[in-house]
DNA sequence: CTTACGTGAGTTTTT
DNA sequence: CTCACGTAAG
């Protein structure tokens, strides 16, 4: 068993450039992974590669991903590969990883052991607190605003002390994120971008625990690099030794600059070419084989691409045929658009294409409701990508906050979740007392309503709260964690309570289901508990920054054969037989809030490039002239992202629409009538006009009369104009 | 403390 | 239009 396995065999099937990322010597590189040309392979082959051919141990490797279904597959795919146990490998995404750093170093960093992770929703409701407590107007300052702030802020780097602020708006905003900052440092929680943040610092400033990690991790592997913001490349930086002139550890960078989708959250496609500079990357390899569609789908996802400026330059081919044509449908408005994919859908599904193989997609989540409208109604079953999490769930978030109470009773976050839930009448008032207390005492509530009530009598009230509070620590003493879960649940009165609501039992059943989460979390992570001091970490500490860190599965019964519905961000990564691209119209796709501003632009061209990579055989497109939007009947012309794929890959399917599916389209149209004086002008919203200047445009709006009309036309791309018929030259096309 | 109503906003999302 | 949130009333 000492005997490695043959290096050839996990190099068999990899095409050269797979083979040459594979195997690059030892120095930094930047691996441009076109869509669907293998990167996790190349990933975990590398990784295998490097262990197998004595390079590196497990140990002494990093890899890191954003998301942890992605570090779930790494793990996976290489256990498959290589005799190891993967298990204790510093394999995870980059707040997994920063966690655990911290949990080893909490002292130093400055943490209590038991510090909490505050998901986006408790930051938020820990932001509003604070901003009660310092008098802070939420209309100036909407507390989800001044999330973003500190978020963004921490994502840079930067603490309070070192932001700039020069009106008075940016500077109360950034004394918030001081005194932000302090409350969670008194409750003893961090958020996401403080997990990473205060990793950053505590390697930067304790010398001998970055030698450690430094010499540690001779290999730094990154995958969907060009999704970084500033602060993982810092921390990446600082992690590789480079910068202190001495010879640095070389990372493995691997991602594409086409599929940068995230600018939006802070993602920086900028550390590419940082990277590429600051560790002096001899070359780039480019992998550019795609295994996954055919040629049409390819060439039409090059040509949309082709019209961003800002690339590093990368063309998708494939040994596959040509395929199927691209189809075009142009429908009549939204819920014709939806019939006509549904029809589709039941022609496809009538061949045997499996439904889970087929995937709906658009550009934003409220295009759902007309698409799962039209599949009710045909009976089709279908899932939506992006619901509420397991973890988020109110039910779990209420039971873990009494596990987070039993690690650690100063966490206010989670005391106030539950002081009156379920509840035992303790009102706004007396809230509010604890508070004052709390504050006048500058003590956590927690320790506030010791100093009012003592041990705490059972009963009613704060007395009461505090009594079942210390009985839930004192009883969960020797349980196992699974016994906790149980303990939170009942003690607290939880699942009484939700057996006394109308619809209480798929809350039950998710409480039950958190007993279980519990119990997989144990037999999975039981190798973990100890950390690098040697410590033993709680379990329960453990399982309730998991918690924190990965919310869970989107949505249940994921297995079901069912059409995939999801937005172009959350099919990133993914792939299906067949795909529909639906609302391409000039301000929905590419989206308005992005289209005027060229880099807000590029990224929704390659939000486009992403989805049309998706495809594998057939793919549709789909747009509709009219579209009920925001209560209002819109009309669009077709997305400039369409005129961009050349025509010879289309397959305009107009003519084919059913007249059953117009006549259903039509009896909605009737429900919005436009009045009949707007009929009898001569120009009516929907008619396209042709400008000479502007060029195609479609009337979306009119004011004056019939002497002094001036209509409202959206020409697309040149925008939304007021022109003067009296003046302007339109003609009706 | 719960329920009803009014108001306003309305891309994309992982950790 | 539709949802989430906040306030006012019961």
């Amino acid at each position: 068993m000492n005997m490695p396995p043959d290096s050839g065999n996990l190099l068999a099937g990899l095409n050269e450039k797979q083979l040459e990322a594979v195997t690059l010597p030892h120095q930094s590189a930047l691996i441009l992974a076109g869509a669907g040309s293998g990167k996790t392979r190349v990933l975990t082959t590398r990784i295998a590669w490097l262990i197998q051919t004595g390079q590196v141990s497990p140990q002494g490797l990093l890899a890191v991903t954003f998301t942890n279904k992605a570090a779930k597959e790494m793990l996976t795919r290489l256990s498959a590969m290589l005799p190891i146990n993967t298990r204790g490998m510093w394999v995870g995404t980059f707040h997994g990883l920063c966690n655990r750093l911290l949990r080893a170093h909490y002292r130093e960093a400055g943490l209590p052991a038991t510090f909490q992770i505050l998901d986006s929703a408790d930051q938020l409701s820990s932001i509003k607190r604070l901003m009660k407590v310092m008098n802070v107007d939420d209309e100036k300052f909407p507390p989800k605003q001044v999330m973003g702030y500190i978020n963004s802020c921490k994502e840079e780097g930067l603490r309070a002390h070192s932001v700039e602020a020069y009106d008075s708006h940016s500077q109360r905003m950034r004394e918030i994120f001081e005194e932000y900052d302090k409350q969670c440092q008194r409750e003893g929680v961090a958020d996401f971008a403080e997990l990473l943040l205060r990793c950053y610092e505590l390697l930067g400033r304790e010398a001998s625990i970055r030698q450690h990690y430094q010499s540690r991790f001779k290999y730094i592997l990154v995958d969907e690099f060009q999704d970084t913001n500033r602060l993982q490349y810092l921390w990446l930086k600082l992690l590789a030794g480079q910068g202190n002139n001495k010879e640095h550890n070389c990372i493995f960078a691997v991602g594409d600059d086409d599929q940068s989708i995230y600018a939006f959250r802070g993602a920086r496609v900028g550390n590419m070419r940082d990277f590429e500079e600051d560790f002096n990357v001899q070359s780039i390899v480019k992998l550019e084989q795609n295994y996954r569609s055919h040629s049409n789908i390819l060439d039409a996802a090059n040509a949309i691409i082709t019209h961003n400026r800002n690339r590093l330059g990368k063309n998708l081919w494939t040994s596959a045929g040509k395929g199927e044509p691209i189809r075009v449908y142009q429908a009549y408005n939204d819920i014709d658009e939806a019939n006509f994919i549904v029809d589709e859908i039941k022609m496809l599904h009538a061949e045997g294409v499996d439904l889970n193989q087929i995937a709906m997609l658009y550009r934003s989540n409220a295009q759902s409701r007309v698409l799962e409208h039209a599949l009710f109604t045909a009976g089709l079953p279908y899932r939506v990508y992006g619901g509420l999490r397991f973890f988020e769930r109110a039910e779990i978030k209420h039971a873990l906050a009494y596990l987070r109470l039993i690690a650690n009773p100063e966490d206010d976050t989670a005391l106030l979740r539950v002081i009156n839930f379920p509840t035992r009448g303790i009102g706004a008032r007396s809230l509010e007392q604890l508070q004052e207390a709390a504050r006048q005492q500058s003590c956590s509530l927690w320790q506030a309503a010791i100093n009012k009530v003592g041990d705490g009598r059972p009963g009613k009230g704060i007395e009461g709260f505090v009594a079942l509070i210390k009985q839930m620590q004192e009883e969960s003493i020797g349980l196992t964690l699974p016994e906790m879960a149980e303990l939170a649940s009942n003690l607290s009165g939880l699942r009484q309570y939700y057996l006394g609501e109308k619809e209480g039992e798929d809350r039950i059943a998710n409480l039950d289901e958190l007993v279980n989460a519990a119990v997989a979390f144990m037999n999975q992570d039981i190798g973990m508990q100890v950390d690098e001091n040697g410590e033993t970490q709680s379990l329960l500490t453990q399982f309730l920054s998991h918690a924190s860190l990965e919310a869970g599965e989107h949505q249940a019964d994921a297995g079901r054969d069912a059409l995939q519905l999801m937005t172009v961000h959350s099919a990133k990564g993914l792939e299906f037989k067949t795909v529909f691209i639906s609302g391409l119209e000039e301000g929905l796709f590419p989206h308005e809030q992005s289209m005027y501003e060229a880099s807000g632009l590029e990224e929704e061209r390659r939000l486009m490039y992403v989805a049309v990579t998706r495809a594998r055989q057939r793919l549709y497109l789909s747009h509709a002239q009219s579209r009920m939007l925001h209560g209002q009947v819109r009309y669009g012309i077709p997305s400039r992202f369409l005129d961009e794929i050349p025509e010879e890959l289309l397959k305009r399917l107009n003519a084919t629409a059913s007249p059953s599916r117009m006549a259903q389209a039509d009896a909605y149209q009737n429900h919005t009538p436009a009045p009949s004086q707007k009929d009898a002008l001569p120009w009516k919203i929907g008619q396209s006009v042709a400008h000479s200047k502007f060029g195609q445009g479609v009337v979306v709006s009119y004011e004056g009369n019939s002497n002094d009309l001036r209509v409202q036309v959206n020409f697309g791309r040149e925008g939304l104009k007021w022109l003067a018929l009296e003046y302007a030259k339109l003609e009706k096309i």
